[in-house]
DNA sequence: ACGATCCGATCGTATGGAATG
DNA sequence: TCATTCCATACGATCGGATCG
């Protein structure tokens, strides 16, 4: 029976230590109700005994966990670590615990497929195996539905709205850029934006729509274009076919602000084929990950999301509520971290 | 208190329902032991207060817990998402479980930070979270030992030599690239490799040179070259500098294998700057994920490891063993995809 | 004798209160 | 009185054995 457990428990080393098994915990946790030598001896033998407590026992015994966890929502596992957003969400949720030695567990929303069969909650949260969560991502109405009205524990959103949430300033960032272009002397702006259905794209083109009311900005109408990013392949001709077209006119942009950096390479691409230098005569930002961005070459101006400040506020604010304090900001928005390597210059005539 | 579980357990529901404890955990299961009318009865009360069972609980009491584990070793944290290898694995092992309805944790190996530390042994797994797991990548010393001599759950080795353990079958991969390209009619090969004091880049190293021996291929000292890869920004600007004087010669190369998509990508811009037209002109290949793949522009031709292979074979072990049944191949190397779109063509004169 | 039902012990840990010196 | 030490119990689910009609 290899999966026996065969593990050590309290009352094997209080055997081993000649003390009951009460006085083994108490030395363990250091609740000072066992004198110094006792419990050195104690520690000795565990440790030669190489004692593991037992997470089940302890968890259901003290009917708190001490773990957090994170139930990821909305995301097609295939591309999970694809996704700009899921992927370094979860990244940097798991570092943030790691560096504070918090316990955690992820875990995946499971959508209905069909809308009568029953939901299923996430079986850890529900099953007591954290004390609250992060719930990532946009959450769909069963699952809003059961945290709202069946469950008990405390959580924090993260990309959307809700009571409590974190979430990238998306709209001010877009802002950004466009300020920082037209303070670079560039005037003819492009805006390569993905689905609005999502809220963060939506947000974005609305920084950009008052960035155009607030600058000196030319702009026409096929420069705010909306590139489907499903299927990829279909995404990337489909983004070469525009800047073939616009990049070829006279009056061309001199700086294209890209949702996602596969569409700012294939515009980077098309530019060095027309003989377009970059950045001196196009300028090329793409919203992505660092990493992504320099491995691209050149590499990549781009727009990241504080994805670490974002966790790091949530966490905050789930503690908080863990405590049972009293949140004063139940919600925050994130800026963007802006890098403009090797990509963005001033425009050249 | 926020944090009390408020939880409905077996006993709340065998009030309501006028009955036994045992008798309401016996509807839940389905074991036999009860009429009908009142196993119905049972669910229903069961649903209406929306109990969820305490997987604490569960797990003490049978000893085992049905869930799996995967033990991340070796990525420093900044950059999982980013590895081409513990990225993908641990996306296709969430899959992989999902699909299956197996419950499962991910965590990650604390490394010591100076070797008189003591070893810290993963929470999870010793905790008896876990009836066993999948241990990817290499194990520093004191992980491999403890493994070896403190633990007493079965586990499998991805990617790593092993007792149990599946890997990417990296010499052959290349090995098959390189004949591939000379069945298209190339003769001068390029291979750009990673840092070959990790297996896969020695492995696929030793497949290049094999391929030397069995194939027609011309080859220069220079046109097999290390690029390393940290910091990245480092490693896409020699690369370029290596494109830049190896395919300006005349008898320059028709085609290079790159290890990592950026340096692919590297290679390919620079062969636009230089006006040669890709594919024809020049092949180039890299290994990487499909969805690297397809945000470059054009497509690259890339090798993929079979990552869902990989994890669907390890899984396979470890249920064997669990089950505590022999298994016939305690080891398997996996053939990787290749995908040839786009930047691959017979080579034009 | 048999199906339906229930009792009680159990897993490993944590803790208030009792007993020891 | 006080510092130590230990006992009994509880957490929630499971399952062998006992009970009932």
């Amino acid at each position: 029976m290899s999966r026996k457990s065969s593990n050590v428990t309290l009352k094997d080393i209080a055997a081993q230590a000649g003390v009951s098994h009460t006085a083994v915990s108490a030395a363990l946790h250091g609740t000072g109700r066992i004198s110094d030598e006792k419990r050195e001896h104690i520690l000795s033998v565990a440790k030669k005994m190489s004692y593991r407590p037992r997470l089940a026992a302890q968890m259901l015994r003290s009917n708190r966990t001490g773990h957090l966890g994170m139930i990821v929502c909305g995301v097609n596992l295939t591309d999970l670590m694809d996704s700009g957003f899921h992927g370094p969400i979860v990244s940097s949720f798991i570092q943030a615990c790691e560096e504070r030695d918090i316990r955690y567990h992820i875990e995946f929303a499971k959508e209905a497929v069909n809308p009568d069969d029953d939901f299923i909650p996430p079986a850890y949260f529900s099953g007591g195996m954290v004390d609250g969560a992060l719930v990532v991502g946009y959450c769909d109405q069963p699952f809003a539905h059961w945290l709202e009205h069946e469950n008990t524990r405390p959580w924090v959103s993260v990309g959307e709205s809700a009571a409590y949430f974190v979430k990238d300033n998306s709209e001010q960032n877009v802002y950004q850029v466009a300020q920082h272009l037209v303070a670079l002397g560039h005037r003819r702006i492009a805006f390569l934006h993905g689905d609005v259905s999502f809220d963060s794209n939506e947000e974005g083109l609305h920084g950009f729509e008052r960035a155009c009311l607030d600058f000196p900005m030319d702009t026409k109408s096929q420069w705010v274009h909306y590139i489907p990013m499903m299927p990829r392949r279909d995404g990337m001709h489909k983004t070469a076919e525009w800047a073939r077209t616009c990049l070829a006119e006279s009056d061309r942009p001199t700086a294209v602000i890209c949702k996602g950096m596969g569409v700012a390479r294939a515009v980077v691409s098309v530019a060095q084929q027309l003989q377009l230098d970059v950045p001196h005569q196009l300028s090329v930002i793409g919203f992505g990950t660092q990493a992504e961005a320099e491995r691209s070459y050149p590499c990549m101006a781009h727009i990241q999301p504080d994805y670490p400040k974002i966790v790091h506020q949530a966490l905050y604010i789930l503690e908080q509520r863990l405590a049972g304090r009293d949140v004063a900001n139940s919600s925050s928005l994130v800026a963007a971290n802006m890098v403009w390597q090797d990509t963005v210059a001033p425009p050249q005539d």
